[in-house]
DNA sequence: CAAAAGGTTAACAATTTGTTAACATTAGAA
DNA sequence: TTCTAATGTTAACAAATTGTTAACCTTTTG
């Protein structure tokens, strides 16, 4: 679950990002509402977490924003207010959001709120789950099925499948196959050539195709 | 209700006790760390509110001690700090706080986010209970079942097991296990396996799998 | 306060996973 | 078709991870 916290206050960015990392959510910071719409449209995430007052874009300004883009209109709002007298000023606009929590912040009161939103939402996108075909990928379970029977597949071969399905079709050279599975370790071509033999030999159907000279890639 | 209020500040810890003995609350002081964890530890109140900053033992310290004793494992926590500014500091620490409310302080404030706090501990039992197969956990009774026979599980293995199956299916690293369960203690990753092996002999079937590599998760 | 229970760690065993080299095979250009 | 570079396969070995035990320290409880 993708959470995107928008705050000019350096410490609240962090203080928030520590606490809500710490439960689970995959959190992304912004200090400004500029920079903030920017990550929005790339990371999509879930809920978005306004601070009301900034410099340059405040948080109705990019609220609005926000909800007049296509791929941002379902996510959800929770502001951050300084003090609760500023509700009086919130109330007269018809903001989209969801929820407003005042400074100083309880962060358990806040992922509770979360947690309530969330759930209210027809929130349930597992982005961690991959299907195609026959094939079922899941990172959180970390399980792999094929024709709803389970394959164990160890944690390189987890990886690299993971990584071709993320993108079907799209060809991985052995490069970006290190960089993005082995984090650029020093291995060599044919590692990559016995893991993926293990897993098509797990997998018993042949997905990954070798796109000789190039790499390879996940297709039917 | 009993609440224990720790501040080094003479003048708070009256001003505070006079305000809430008027709400009709049992109130204990101390004025540094060392004699508020034995207060705590012979009184065992249903609130702790602690000053940040205190000499000898600061309100962290005393916090995390609070947190690593079962008998107060549950006791709510407000957290008193001088300025919001000090969000950072707070920022590094798991403190398990579950409020936290500035100087200067206003009564009222507080008395309304004790009642808030207070409310939200006797009123709602979330998901205390969770029953998967024939296991069964029940975090308010403290007791685990399997095939309705009872099963005595220490502290830490509770918490362990229920961390777990609150995600059934979920792979926790280590590093998610010592947050959750350990909070950010510095416990090495043995520790852990331990409990899980105590856990796996106590109920006698294997529900926690082994994710190599990664960690590991309740299945059946 | 002492006994019992719980928690942590180190050391080592057992197991699984990852890597490589060597060789076999294959695709595709010439 | 033939040749060659690229890929597939295998087995051996190295490295990493987890399981288990026992000792030791801490906390709780009677």
């Amino acid at each position: 679950m993708k959470i995107l916290i928008v705050d000019d206050e350096y410490d609240i960015l962090e203080f928030l990002s520590y606490n809500l990392k710490k439960e689970g959510y995959e959190v992304f910071t912004a200090q400004n509402g500029i920079d903030g719409l920017k990550q929005a449209k790339k990371i999509i995430p879930d809920l978005i977490i306004l601070d009301v007052m900034m410099p340059e874009m405040d948080g109705m300004q990019l609220c609005e924003q926000i909800k007049s883009t296509a791929k941002l209109e379902n996510a959800f709002i929770i502001f951050l207010t300084a003090r609760s007298e500023e509700y009086s000023e919130l109330a007269g606009f018809s903001s989209g959001a969801d929820d407003y929590v005042t400074k100083p912040i309880s962060p358990k009161l806040l992922i509770s709120r979360i947690k309530a939103i969330l759930k209210r939402g027809n929130g349930f996108k597992d982005d961690d789950v991959i299907s195609i075909e026959k094939l079922l990928i899941d990172k959180q379970k970390h399980i792999v099925k094929y024709d709803d029977q389970d394959i164990v597949l160890a944690r390189k071969e987890f990886k690299l499948l993971y990584c071709l399905m993320t993108m079907p079709g799209k060809v991985f050279t052995r490069e970006e196959l290190i960089t993005k599975v082995w984090n650029d370790a020093y291995v060599g071509d044919r590692t990559i050539d016995v893991h993926i033999r293990k897993i098509r030999e797990k997998i018993g159907v042949n997905y990954i195709k070798t796109v000789k000279g190039i790499g390879y890639k996940f297709n039917l």
